[in-house]
DNA sequence: GTGCAGGGCCGCAATTTTGCAGTTGTGTAA
DNA sequence: TTACACAACTGCAAAATTGCGGCCCTGCAC
């Protein structure tokens, strides 16, 4: 047996997709509005309140949107010493994409362009995105010797909290940017084009 | 939504159903020594763990027995005053039956057909079949005005005991009768005969 | 307005499933 | 014979699922 997963994984895995598939066709179906959690629960076979152990909000499930997450992988191999901004902007990216779980064949990306409203719950997931970004580069910042000096006259908090807000304008701008072309290009693009713009930008302003 | 049964319920016959039909056809494919308890549960998509939750023997999985039990409703039918014989015959075919879960397109025959060692675990559970009847037929000559006489000179136990044995009596004879021929239809002629021949033999030996 | 039903969402206890670490018995290679 | 793998089966604690009661908000009939 390849078990890279237990059977518990596995399941679970398995759950999330099914609710998130479920969601997804029905929203496609009918209109986010004229889908029930419990329809959805229904149709994944689970019950309405296992719904809520998977997803917070309705919404949620029907982007397939979960809590960030960062591998230990990722987080051994970030250092605040060297090239910072360039560090956090791929973390960014990194955990941006860890919010969006299953396969890449995910209904996601239909299910935005046919329905636009849902498109603020990613701003929403953002946020949290850049909450637990702002947590490593405070812990990195605690820790290094290099930033000792800075940090003594602000706090770390503080510190990492403007540097994700610079490191991560570009996406915010991508996302605004891309907001009415919602394609995986298309996002791309703009974040590219966003993240040019802020190296142009910088050296400028200061 | 047609919920006769909670999801809690319909789950759980489920996942009975999947394993007896996985060990019944894994059976059948390859004999019963050459399939494990945990092939059948990985056919089923749960834990070994959780097979035996539902089983408390891999043969029992195979031959999709389960515990004897008795519906309220027959409960409340069954009284010692009159007929008791007949009373306890019908009992214990209804017991039996109740031996027997999933519905009637189980694989059960054809895998006692094919290996007929398993047959002899039919008997241990005729067992407990016999010790569930008892338990009532006591219960009911305890509350019984008509019984109190005989009740007074024997323990209710032991009364119940002996007319379970003879009520029992054809259908131990049928399952050693129909036992190299153990269709549906062998086994219910066998106990009409076994029955037939109880009638004729009881007023001879008093 | 006022009541009321419907639906999103949460807390909690009961039930079920899983993982894991045994124990036991049996076949079998050394 | 000994050693050992393998498979049935069990106890127990952690995790997942379910049912249910309840809160809050919104729309809609009256």
């Amino acid at each position: 047996m390849s078990q890279l997963l237990s059977l518990r994984d596995r399941k679970r895995t398995e759950t999330w997709a099914a609710l998130h598939e479920a969601a997804a066709r029905l929203t496609l179906e009918n209109g986010p509005d004229r889908v029930t959690t419990e329809a959805i629960a229904a149709q994944a076979n689970v019950s309405a309140r296992t719904f809520f152990n998977y997803f917070g909000t309705k919404e949620d499930a029907i982007l397939g949107l979960q809590d960030p997450s960062i591998d230990d992988a990722w987080l051994a191999d970030f250092k605040v010493d060297a090239n910072l901004l360039e560090q956090v902007s791929r973390l960014l990216v990194y955990v941006v994409h860890s919010t969006e779980g299953g396969d890449g064949e995910s209904l996601r990306m239909e299910v935005v362009q046919q329905f636009p409203q849902l498109r603020q719950r990613r701003f929403a997931y953002f946020l949290k995105v850049e909450q637990l970004v702002r947590d490593v580069v405070t812990a990195g910042i605690t820790d290094s010797a290099k930033w000792a000096d800075v940090a003594h006259q602000h706090r770390a908090e503080d510190i990492s909290r403007m540097i994700v807000l610079i490191a991560g304008a570009p996406m915010r701008y991508a996302m605004q940017e891309s907001a009415h072309a919602p394609t995986l290009d298309n996002q791309f693009a703009a974040l590219t084009t966003a993240n040019a713009l802020l190296r142009e930008v910088l050296p400028e302003i200061q």
